[in-house]
DNA sequence: CTGTATCCATGGCGATACTG
DNA sequence: CAGTATCGCCATGGATACAG
């Protein structure tokens, strides 16, 4: 860990988080991700080997925990990184809008999309949402979540059960949406978004979908 | 620069922010530097390519922007950066307390001293405060804070002006008071930090040099 | 399931010198 | 004053395979 060699704390501050990932894990365990695989799943692009790495630092800087066969957990001095994540995410959502093509993942999409369902808001019934993405490769096109109760599910291979409705759109838009960047008003009026469906269940989808924390945040005039 | 492959705004905002001695550039110009060797003072252990590549970089991020013959200046997105900063230097001091004696400096602590003395606490004639950090290799041992009204000098040569007080005292003790890790009157009681002068100035002295901003965060329990 | 071990290419970055 | 130019090392971290 290389030092900035200045007794300025947020340089000291710096020199712990400022490397590579580490403040993503950080998120990852924010979300209430424990375990190892738990978060790979949120940072998919980083090797086991990283992975491992950084945790091992953080657990030095005193960040984390571990945890007997119960993973990793936040120490006090991590919980208290929350208000700093919360600000970068703000600061990205409202001055970095634009999202390259490599940034966009079905996997890691439909894994947050997964985590706030507001589940209250669907039928007491097992019920489907089958999604596709016209422009993703076969293999990783189609998505279905599954909501029984207060449990939900995110598949990448069809559960089998009847879909109440399809959402036919794009990876890049269906992003969008969740990220707040555009509304489901609009994509529907644009034809951007296609539900099939009954009509009624139609009109249910966007509460159906949660969206993220930070698409409430206000955008730049 | 590399991407992290995530639409997520906080992975967003960390392509552009976590590149080593990003944050502490913005820093500087938080404080209210403006052109390159302003910014160097803030980050001497930067390389003048370094800090020029970093800069170009925050400008195509739209961070920052140059102004004719004007240097450096925050854009909006770059402002809403102190929230991020604040609370980065308030993580930094609460729980990274521990100070390396790479991380002393007697340059940078003068030069934060500098820009934050209150000249109001002052005798409205000029007055000089001397400083000697017992532990300083000779050359940057000694430092002269000069106040002249609203004007405030700091010089590592002999001004040649009537010393009133000379603050003998390590660097390290000198760099805990100033930010807030030790109290003047801890420091003065346990003998850390000797006064020479006449006792009516030797009382003014905790008054006459401020501290960092950070000094007034609470510490953990 | 929870990581380690190993390998290798890349390029980041520190140091130094130099220029308009 | 405000940067460029050049060089070279070594660490970062990506990929893959493997182990308790």
């Amino acid at each position: 860990m290389p030092s900035y060699g200045q007794f300025c704390p947020v340089a000291k501050a710096m020199e712990v988080l400022d490397e590579r990932w580490t403040l993503l894990i950080v998120r990852e365990l924010l979300l209430g991700s424990t375990r190892f695989n738990e978060l790979r799943r949120g940072v998919p692009k980083m090797s086991p080997a990283l992975l491992s790495k950084r945790l091992r630092a953080l657990e030095r800087a005193g960040v984390i925990e571990r945890t007997e066969g119960k993973g990793y957990a936040l120490t006090e001095s991590g919980l208290e990184l929350r208000p700093i994540v919360d600000a970068l995410g703000a600061w990205g959502v409202r001055w970095i809008p634009q999202i390259g093509q490599a940034d966009l993942d079905p996997h890691l999409l439909m894994w947050d999309v997964r985590r706030t369902v507001p589940v209250e808001n669907w039928p007491r019934a097992r019920t489907t949402l089958a999604f596709a993405f016209s422009d993703v490769a076969p293999k990783d096109r189609y998505w279905w979540l599954v909501v029984n109760g207060d449990e939900v599910d995110s598949c990448d291979a069809d559960p089998g059960y009847d879909v109440a409705v399809t959402v036919a759109t794009s990876l890049r838009t269906f992003t969008e949406i969740w990220r707040g960047d555009l509304s489901w008003a609009a994509a529907l009026r644009s034809g951007a978004v296609k539900l099939d469906g009954s009509a009624s269940l139609r009109r249910q989808v966007p509460d159906w979908v949660g969206s993220s924390l930070l698409s409430q945040v206000a955008r730049p005039a």
